[in-house]
DNA sequence: CGCTAGGGTTAGGGTTCC
DNA sequence: TGGAACCCTAACCCTAGC
């Protein structure tokens, strides 16, 4: 594409910088209009000014390197109950972290490479699932199984086979279940 | 001012959808009074329904069902600060759930069937590592890489891809840093 | 004035480039 | 790998017109 990529440069940093001390942060178009201003940032939209103050921001003031969770419970949450019952759901969580010390001998003792149908490989299908259709609460069996069966063969029992697997996830704590 | 930007939750959207059902498209501020609904929205102005009900609809009609929702997961994060020198580690947590909105709507669209080789079904690659040589603590980047070599084909710039992957995959909270 | 329809702007997450 | 620049779009604002 024809994005050489604009790197700023001082004057219009200086520019940004007392716009905002002018007008206010959040008022980008005001800023950008500025016939005061405009001449230096003319080649920058107002949305550029709010990612460059954005960056400015960061790499100047922030040091909070704690205190990265998200939470912000701010939010009025009436959190109304009996909302349209419907089916019980799964959620998943898999856990891996991998030590430092490095352990040479292999215990997996998986089968082999043949991922086809059966063995483990279903966890993969299960995970791509999951991460594909990324719904914030996850997913219930039955989509979990439509899912997959649009993209892979399966065997004909094969809801019974996914629930069963999706226990075991679930006891090996890298599933979590979660309504 | 305190304004961090509210986002629509999924019952509010389900009021929302319910209100334009009895009172019409338009009746925005009978919507929000109708007691029916006014517990939903009652931190909504009809100005806000009116503007969630457009972009609802963009999306819609539109092909992109994209709907991603933050929601805060409470997920314990010890998050140690800089230890252990040696290499850096990667470990996952995949999270999620079913949300009881029923959706009339088939969302499920996903185009590619072909689950060949680029898309996101590198994550579903990524599971698949993780869960099949499950470690304690977790694989880094090099262990992932080179299991997923070993059974699929893969681009050469793969593992810079997969760290990309990794990375937005954290974001998510779909995989933890385990350091 | 109250309310709605639209167009305009901002905020913040995500993505790409280096 | 990480940060700076850029993109996408939900959420919010402004205003004409009824």
């Amino acid at each position: 594409m024809g994005n050489p990529k604009q790197k700023w440069t001082s004057e219009e940093e200086e520019a940004l910088r007392a716009g905002v001390a002018k007008h206010g942060t959040g008022k980008w178009k005001d800023i950008q209009r500025d016939p005061e201003f405009n001449p230096f940032l003319s080649s920058r939209s107002n949305i550029d000014l709010k990612d460059k103050w954005r960056n400015m921001s960061v790499s100047a003031g922030g040091q909070g390197p704690r205190e990265k969770s998200r939470s912000s419970k701010a939010k009025a949450n009436p959190d109304t109950p009996t909302t349209t019952p419907s089916s019980v759901q799964t959620s998943v969580a898999a856990s891996v972290a991998h030590d430092t010390a490095a352990d040479p001998n292999v215990d997996d003792s998986t089968k082999s490479l043949t991922d086809g149908k059966n063995a483990s490989s279903y966890n993969a299908m299960i995970f791509e699932a999951l991460s594909t259709l990324n719904e914030p609460n996850g997913l219930d069996t039955s989509k979990i199984v439509s899912f997959i069966e649009q993209r892979h063969e399966v065997p004909q029992n094969f809801r019974r086979l996914l629930s069963t697997r999706l226990r075991r996830l679930v006891t090996q704590d890298k599933l979590e279940k979660v309504v």
